[in-house]
RNA sequence: GGCUCAGUAGCUCAGUUGGUUAGAGCGCCGGCCUGUCACGCCGGAGGUCGAGGGUUCGAGCCCCUUCUGAGUCGCCA
């Protein structure tokens, strides 16, 4: 009734016929006695040329951004646009319906939208989303989720929803809590994950699961992470390993890759990096690897030196190719920026040959110092030594962010490219810096390699976990582990983190309990469906790939959440607001 | 909560050392234009320079306080 087609599937053979189009009034050109505009919709944007004295002052009379109903014909174009699909043709109208009138005046062009300040775009989204660019990556991401679907489904995995509305869980991030109106002084809370329902679906029988899920923490935002609640792909196996787990993500990920992105992909299997080796080599355990920088210890170098700022630290060194030549303002603005981050500074030297550096600190090595590390770095002329001194962990961590840094600035990110990687084997304890007792670094509920013998017998800072984290770009999509199946087990992993028996029944009942029932060996993975969404539509905020996201505080200034509730609501909440 | 950056017309921004009436592009309003497609041309309206205080003969610009937004650290098992 509305049309007889959308505004982007006429073409040349549709030349001649009568056509009804719906869409919104865009891009009008009044040229006087001839007027042409673009009607848009969904499906795309057709030109309509108007010389009818009547419809033409109609058309001056509707604001841009009303959606009209024309009824036409489609007439060849004199002069063609092949940057349109639907360049070819244009609509002659006879009649012109306004259905809904653009009243109020535009806050921004949805044209440029992107362009606008983002909490303008969010408070008037559904304007935003008409913006093609926008509106494309909601399109991606529905499309990218019915892939996802229909490839975990092709190999044998049962979509399985889990409770919205479960218990607090004393681990991982701030819950959302809900008050119990039926059991005053009793919360709710939205789950973290659905850890703990995939792992009893396990125990269940059901082999293998997964769920587009959402997830709920109340921690603060980033660039790539949205505050209150995101999308995981979440995944189980019933008698699996990290290899199994890894061979399914793997050629989803690649499969969607490909359907989705034209950039360069390695084809499974990922690269496999050991937590404890990414930290060396890149000073983090989230790499881009599209970056061919890595780091070098070079700390044995300078055991004896007596330059201050090296004295008793871990020194890591990067070096860039042929860099020389950039202008002292790019390395004194790194140097700030690598010292705003925390470090206590930034050393860069230029390798004039194979035994002569200049820069900043040169005249403070001797010679063999100078020699060594050069070799070491393998330097050769006029590519500069970038150096960072500092305590261990947080030599490699500022390292980790320079060469982030070097890399965009000397332009050496490989473009065009998602480049995956495993990285395995994380630690399963760690020390806590303040009170200096063993702590997981992990997920408590990850198998330790190794078993129980590894627990009884090893120094459990020494002990890996089977667990795992899926890293694009220096974008970490996920971690995963192989479960702890095991009561026993279970018991010695959180003895050693401080924790008794009771605690472990009473915090984890449900999985606990279910481990005495015959619990198959299961591991998992959740990979962000918002970040794969961003990854594919090349975003750098993931809020560009989420219909109704909301802002970095945790704030909807759309729909005016989170808002104040009526009094009767409190009452039957059982919630009494303290005096602010 | 810390740090960094930003806030000037509806939108995006410029604004010199503190000095006359705060500008531009887009949008809006009016006019002209028969092949535009980011149409073009002419004209017009539109400003509590985020807010408050201070310094000064004089503040968009300097100082203090504060609000808002983004990025980041903390945080995110």
């Amino acid at each position: 009734m509305y049309r007889t087609h959308t505004c982007g599937e006429l073409r040349e053979q549709h030349a001649g016929l009568d056509v009804t189009l719906s869409g919104w009034l865009s891009n009008i050109r009044d040229k006087g006695s001839i007027l042409f505009f673009t009607l848009r919709d969904h499906y795309g944007v057709t030109q309509v040329v108007v010389t009818d004295e009547t419809i033409k002052e109609e058309i001056r009379n509707i604001p841009r951004e009303s959606t009209v109903q024309l009824k036409g014909k489609v007439a060849l174009r004199s002069d063609i646009n092949p940057e349109m699909p639907t360049g070819k043709i244009e609509i002659i109208p006879e009649r012109v319906i306004t259905l809904g009138k653009c009243t109020e005046p535009l806050p921004f062009e949805t044209a440029s939208s992107t362009d606008t300040r983002e909490d303008l775009r969010l408070k008037y989204r559904y304007l935003d989303l008409r913006n093609p660019h926008v509106h494309d990556n909601i399109v991606l991401r529905s499309k990218v989720i019915h892939a996802i679907r229909d490839k975990m489904t092709d190999m044998g995995f049962l979509e399985i929803q889990t409770p919205i509305l479960t218990s607090t869980s004393p681990e991982g991030a701030r819950d959302y809590i809900v008050p119990s109106r039926i059991h005053p002084g009793k919360f709710y809370a939205l789950p973290q994950a659905p850890q703990q329902f995939k792992q009893l679906l396990m125990l269940s029988g059901f082999d293998r699961y997964f769920q587009i899920a959402p997830c709920f923490r109340d921690e603060d935002a980033r660039a790539d992470r949205t505050p209150g609640e995101f999308y995981q792909l979440d995944i189980e196996m019933a008698f699996a390993e990290q290899d199994d787990v890894f061979s399914v993500v793997e050629t989803l990920l690649y499969d969607i890759f490909r359907m989705f992105s034209s950039y360069k992909i390695s084809p499974p299997p990922f690269p496999r990096l050991k937590y404890r080796d990414v930290m060396k080599l890149y000073g983090s355990d989230k790499p881009d690897l599209r970056i061919p920088l890595t780091l070098t210890d070079v700390t044995e170098i300078f055991t004896a030196s007596d330059f201050k700022p090296f004295m008793g630290r871990s020194i890591q060194a990067i070096r860039v190719k042929n860099a020389a030549s950039a202008p002292r303002k790019l390395f004194d603005r790194l140097t700030k920026e690598i010292s705003d981050e925390g470090a206590k500074g930034l050393v860069w030297l230029k390798a004039a040959d194979e035994t002569t550096l200049t820069g900043s600190a040169a005249k403070f090595f001797t010679p063999a110092e100078t020699s060594a590390l050069i070799k070491q770095c393998a330097a050769e002329k006029d590519d500069v030594l970038f150096v960072i001194a500092d305590e261990c962990d947080k030599a490699l961590k500022f390292a980790g962010v320079l060469r982030n840094k070097l890399g965009r600035e000397f332009n050496l990110v490989e473009p065009d490219a998602s480049r995956f990687c495993w990285i395995v084997d994380f630690p399963m304890y760690e020390r806590n810096e303040d009170t200096g007792e063993t702590q997981f670094s992990h997920n408590p509920f990850s198998m330790p390699q190794g078993g129980l013998d590894a627990l009884l017998n090893k120094d459990p800072l020494t002990i890996e976990a089977f667990q795992y984290d899926i890293v694009c770009n220096g974008i970490e999509l996920s971690s995963g582990a192989v479960r702890n199946h095991s009561p026993e087990i279970m018991l010695e992993a959180f003895r050693i983190a401080g924790y008794s028996r009771d605690v472990v029944e009473s915090k984890f009942p449900a999985l606990f309990n279910a481990f005495k029932y015959g619990a198959p060996p299961h591991a998992g993975v959740a990979p962000g469906i918002d970040r794969i969404v961003m990854l594919l539509a090349d975003e750098s905020s993931i809020r560009e790939v989420i219909a109704f996201p909301m802002n970095k505080n945790a704030q909807d200034p759309l729909m005016n959440a989170p808002g104040s509730v009526i009094q009767k609501q409190l009452d039957e909440a059982h919630i009494t607001i303290k005096d602010l």
